[in-house]
RNA sequence: GCCUUUGUAGUUAAAUGGAUAUAACUGCGGACUUCUAAGCCGUUAUUCUAGGUUCGAUUCCUAGCGGAGGCACCA
């Protein structure tokens, strides 16, 4: 519709002889100004020698019944041309979005194309805290997002196994008596590295030990230290397993830093011209190019992070046969590196360096301060998801309408939990407060649940009541909702080109209050109202939208609450 | 100090350079013999400062102030 109304514009625009002009045609702020509004007459009043409201006047005279579907247009305020678009056509998106059923809300715009997104990265050894949350909920959303655009997305976690946190937790390990044959948990090893990191920083002798360590960890040289470190990986290994079941993530492949290390060494050494050696390291000048230098391997000969990250765009490609795109989502501390690491590549690897997007998101910090693994100062991703739920059991419990079941439960913790993430633009800060996550009212994912399993409850009940389907009478007017529900299909597609996920959830709540409102004055299981069988498809498109929109986002979509 | 980024109601957020800056939370006030009250309706309040570009600036540019991140062998 939007093509048809520019197109409708633009040979307006040659009928009156005034030369092309850059103007676009967008859905205004507020319904009142219209489905469609069109900028061309401010954007060309110059161009054309006339006010602008005197040549939207000229406008709209050349295009007035021109437009299938439109039904009347308007100019109002400093000249914008607004299009209201007829019943018919509001009816006719409906039906095609009901036929639609599931596909609805997707479109083919990266077909055929395969892409990586690399999400989440938490890091043996230390504890999966609520940043991890945040990186993973971002990462998912964006990969859905490309699968809505018909892309084939590959999920990756690149999972740091090793390095100097590694070597301050066995330092730690040793210190609390962890032994191989004792039995440990997760978070006795994200103890074990505070005491690490507390030691390495304040003893020199300590500090020369654990590097110690680290390089006997890279080289596997110490039988006493090999052991320790597997068993300690593995428990690590497996709590994130824990983790990932619970908040519903699974990946395509996974990669180690361990196994990137000699490939991102080597890498570094077969490219002297690239990295250069400067007070017995081998760094980039990033200088050069307007960027920080960066060390990539140390004076010790072990990879940095920088190096490791080189052989991990190789090791992607060749584990994926290929890949067109590749997304990396990151907290945004990392902003500044991964320039220099991509200007970096463009030298060792020039067509994946053109490949790759660094997305950097906002980090997640407490009422304190910053959150710190190093000092301990952490919200373990596991404890939240646990305290919301058991806020979600409560509120279940007390409204009495659907069984608690601990699925249930955890379905309206994840939502109210990834709504908070994705509400605001993702490159934004966000500041943890449990109180506000254990809210379920107004802007929040169950918002939006509730929404949709009011839905089903409503349409089961216009079943039962015997609302016929099929054939329908529409009123003369559209509804408010059927303006709204129509955009979904851009809404998400515009939320991925832009990388931003906090549109569609902007969207949907948008289109859940519209469908609360209506809900609250138009009865829809009413047998002797004519025009109940259009509210039902209504009514089934909305649950059909939320449900894909609270994919997309990957919130779960319960048909009771 | 340098680089990057950010600054919107009391709070959390929204607004491809557009119209009267939009929601939610909180506060106050309503409706319902009615399909799930995690709902609906009403109401108060906001663009850091100073310039500039533009028909038009929360948005772009410059400077300042505040926050955040980074700045060589951590990730």
């Amino acid at each position: 519709m939007e093509a048809v109304i520019r197109t409708a514009v633009e040979e307006a625009l040659v009928t009156l002889g005034i030369p092309e002009v850059d103007f676009c045609v967008e859905h205004p702020g507020e319904l009142t100004h219209g489905d469609y509004a069109c900028n061309v007459a401010m954007v060309a009043a110059k161009a054309a020698g006339l006010p602008p409201r005197v040549l939207a006047e000229q406008i709209v005279a050349t295009l007035v019944d021109q437009i299938e579907y439109v039904e009347r247009i308007e100019i109002a305020g400093p000249g914008f041309v607004n299009f209201y678009l007829a019943r018919d056509f509001f009816t006719l998106e409906i039906t095609r979005a009901a036929a639609l059923r599931d596909e609805w809300g997707m479109n083919l715009s990266e077909e055929g194309q395969k892409i990586v997104v690399e999400y989440t990265d938490p890091n043996p050894f230390k504890e999966f805290h609520i940043g991890h949350l945040f990186t993973n909920t971002v990462g998912e959303s964006i990969a859905r997002l490309g699968m809505m655009q018909g892309a084939d997305i590959k999920r990756v976690n690149y999972q740091g196994d090793v390095g100097l946190h590694v070597a301050h937790a066995l330092y730690g390990m040793k210190q609390l008596g962890i032994t191989v044959d004792s039995s440990f948990t997760a978070s006795d090893l994200g103890r074990a590295y505070v005491i690490g990191a507390a030691a390495y920083r304040d003893d020199e002798s300590v500090k020369s030990l654990i590097r110690d360590i680290n390089a006997k960890v890279y080289d596997r040289s110490d039988e006493g230290i090999n052991a320790l470190y597997d068993a300690g990986r593995a428990v690590s290994l497996a709590y994130f397993e824990t983790v990932y079941q619970v908040i519903g993530a699974s990946f395509d492949e996974y990669f180690f830093e361990s196994a990137m290390a000699p490939l991102g060494k080597a890498l570094v050494l077969s490219h002297p011209e690239v990295f250069p050696q400067s007070e017995g390291a081998h760094i980039f000048r990033g200088e050069e190019y307007g960027l920080h230098t960066r060390v990539f391997l140390n004076k010790e000969g072990l990879p940095t992070y920088e190096a490791k990250e080189l052989a991990l765009a190789k090791a992607k490609a060749d584990a994926l046969g290929g890949y067109d795109h590749s997304i990396v989502s990151t907290a945004k501390e990392i902003n500044e590196y991964f320039k220099v690491l991509k200007c970096a590549m463009g030298f060792v690897y020039p067509e994946l360096a053109a490949k790759t997007e660094h997305i950097g998101h906002g980090m997640v910090r407490l009422t304190s301060g910053k959150m710190s693994s190093r000092t301990g100062e952490v919200v373990r991703a596991l404890d939240f998801i646990a305290e919301i739920t058991e806020a979600a059991d409560v509120k279940i419990k007390g409204t009495g309408v659907a069984e608690s079941t601990p699925a249930l439960a955890n379905a309206i913790a994840l939502g109210a939990i990834k709504y908070a993430t994705l509400k605001g633009a993702i490159e934004q800060d966000t500041v943890f407060d449990t109180t506000k996550a254990l809210s379920f009212e107004g802007d929040s994912g169950p918002y939006l649940q509730y929404t949709h399993a009011r839905i089903c409850s409503v349409l089961e009940k216009a079943a039962v009541v015997g609302v016929v389907e099929g054939a329908f009478t529409v009123p003369p007017e559209p509804y408010q909702i059927e303006k709204i529900m129509y955009r979904f299909p851009d809404v998400i597609e515009m939320a991925w080109n832009n990388r931003t996920p906090h549109v569609v959830v902007g969207y949907l709540t948008e289109l859940a209050g519209a469908f609360n409102s209506f809900y609250a004055h138009e009865k829809i299981a009413d047998a002797s109202d004519e025009y109940a069988p259009y509210k039902v498809v209504i009514a089934k498109v909305v649950r059909e939208t939320l449900k894909k929109g609270l994919w997309t986002l990957g919130i779960e979509a319960p048909d009771k609450m």
